[in-house]
RNA sequence: CGGGGCGUGGCGCAGUCUGGUGGCGCGCCUGGUUUGGGACCAGGAGGUCGGAGGUUCGAAUCCUCCCGCCCCGACCA
């Protein structure tokens, strides 16, 4: 295997330059998304949807074996719903979407685009539950969601977005927290044996945790620009929404009890995630098992001649056997441009493996594999095309995780002074392990002036008890600090 | 929602200060030569200059208001 190095694109900003200019050149070039005539309202072009596509079947297919089955909810939700749970409204009112007109008239009562389906949903367990049979309660939803945010960006943040929801209920609390736990660590798993983005999983601090949730857990991943991005969330809800929305059963013991509940979510955030957790100077990274077109063919045309004759029938040939060994595999058959130009063009869209096949190949009863990652090329005889092309597709795939991983680790200080903890934030940011006393005061304080908000206390937080790195009081067990997307 | 920047063929920009027949590059279309890392030549199409008012003989250019986008801050998956 040889490498080359490195050319870069002219259409793309190069990362060391302006990290969120790359990101956007990204997104809008390589034609996953494109900017809508309103604010924060994207166009997932298909090649991003197919992604999402992608994301969607596996996780559904994951989720699903948890026991959730799926539902729909309607997306207007009264005003009177969202008001039940105090810290419910107060959390979401603020970037709610409201329909005042309907029809022509005026509405008797404002509905509300949802934000999160907590209240339609618990709303209608309160009819459906009635015993200690029907639990538990396990409903997902694929859908839309609005939420009117102040400043918007292709995937990470926007104003509407798809998202799956999921929500339980629970006859006891121990079950509750185990749902929530089970959750995240599907959301964990997925994001790295899927989209090879490692996470950090964790409990969230009381001032991070969702509006309305006993406890929130989240996986928070690691950009490339040192910021980081939470890409899931698993809310423990304890008995609040049973409460707020009058859920209530009779157990056993033919008592009326409140059952608990959980929710839980990934959005098309996960696409932003990926693509800045592998992209590079030339454009998109594609890990395999997410990646739309996992192979693309480019046919090198005869010096002489028409390339129908010999070529053009052989790449069909090499696609339908790729394609017959289950791999995605798109032939680029354009004669109107030139091989270099689709070598760029293909790797700027992220797809992992190129089959170059021309004359010389024919000839010699081969074809040339070449890695996105690494640009590696591989002269493979055409009998172990398949096999090989399938094996470094799992390499690819394991070595995004594996770079991702290291990555990760890198970019995670330990400090353990103030002034320290400043020097890296200004800095290389990344993650901060550190101690905290659980102050909500501290965690403005350190917010206030670095940015930096606490993002995970991850599990073996209770391994490193410690002292408080901006006040010096005891704290618990060592957390995360990093400044967020 | 505050501070800053920007809206000119599909995309990126010049022209605006100092008003006087809208231009460049890329892309697109046609024909030809090309094709193993972003080809070249020739010809061609495409614009109510973000919108609405105003000033002026005359507005992309000056004035007023509005809309949108981007960046930086306070809220968020």
């Amino acid at each position: 295997m040889m490498e080359k190095k490195t050319p870069t694109l002219k259409e793309i900003t190069p990362r060391s330059q302006d990290y969120s200019q790359w990101y956007q050149d990204v997104v809008l070039k390589t034609e996953l998304a494109d900017y809508g005539p309103v604010k924060g309202c994207m166009i997932i072009r298909p090649y991003g949807y197919a992604l999402w596509e992608a994301i969607q079947a596996d996780m559904d297919r994951r989720i699903k074996e948890t026991g959730a089955v799926n539902a729909y909810f309607p997306m207007f939700i009264p005003k009177s719903f969202l008001e039940k749970e105090k810290d419910h409204v107060e959390g979401f009112s603020p970037e709610c979407a409201w329909v005042t007109i309907g029809g022509g008239t005026e509405l008797e009562e404002p509905l509300a685009i949802r934000p999160t389906s907590e209240a339609m949903i618990c709303s209608m367990y309160a009819k459906w539950v009635g015993s200690w049979r029907d639990l538990p309660v396990m409903i997902n939803q694929w859908c839309n969601v609005v939420r009117w945010e102040k400043v918007t960006r292709p995937f990470l943040r926007t104003t509407e977005f798809l998202w799956q929801e999921g929500h339980t209920l629970h006859a006891t609390a121990e079950e509750a927290e185990e749902e929530t736990l089970r959750m995240l660590e599907v959301y964990r798993g997925f994001c790295e044996e899927m989209l090879a983005m490692p996470v950090v999983a964790g409990p969230k601090s009381e001032a991070e945790k969702f509006a309305g949730a006993k406890r929130t857990y989240a996986i928070e991943a690691m950009m490339g620009d040192g910021r980081a991005l939470q890409a899931g969330t698993s809310h423990n809800l304890g008995q609040r929404f049973a409460e707020a929305y009058g859920i209530e059963y009779l157990d056993k013991n033919m008592q009326r009890v409140r059952p608990w509940s959980t929710s839980w979510g990934v959005t098309t955030r996960l696409i932003g995630g990926m693509v800045m957790t592998h992209g590079d100077d030339s454009g998109l990274i594609l890990p395999p098992r997410v990646a739309p077109i996992q192979i693309v063919i480019v046919p090198i045309p005869p010096r002489k001649g028409d390339w129908n004759e010999a070529i053009l029938p052989r790449a069909r040939e090499l696609q339908r056997r790729l394609r017959a060994a289950g791999l995605r595999v798109h032939l680029d058959d354009r004669d109107t441009q030139q091989p270099g130009f689709k070598y760029a063009d293909w790797e700027m869209r992220g797809v992992p493996l190129r089959l170059e096949i021309g004359p010389k190949d024919v000839e010699k009863n081969q074809a040339v594999l070449v890695r996105r990652d690494n640009r590696a090329k591989a002269f493979v005889p055409e009998g172990e095309l398949a096999a090989r092309a399938a094996e470094l597709l799992a390499a690819l795939q394991s070595d995004l995780l594996s770079r991702a991983r290291r990555f990760l680790a890198d970019s995670t200080t330990r400090v353990s002074a103030w002034d320290e903890f400043k020097d890296v934030m200004n800095g290389k940011r990344g993650f901060l392990a550190c101690g905290w006393c659980r102050d909500a005061a501290c965690e403005a304080a350190i917010k206030e002036e670095t940015k930096a908000t606490v993002r995970v206390m991850p599990r073996d937080a209770g391994e490193r008890p410690g002292v408080c790195i901006r006040c010096g009081r005891p704290s618990p067990g060592e957390v995360l600090f990093a400044q967020a997307y």
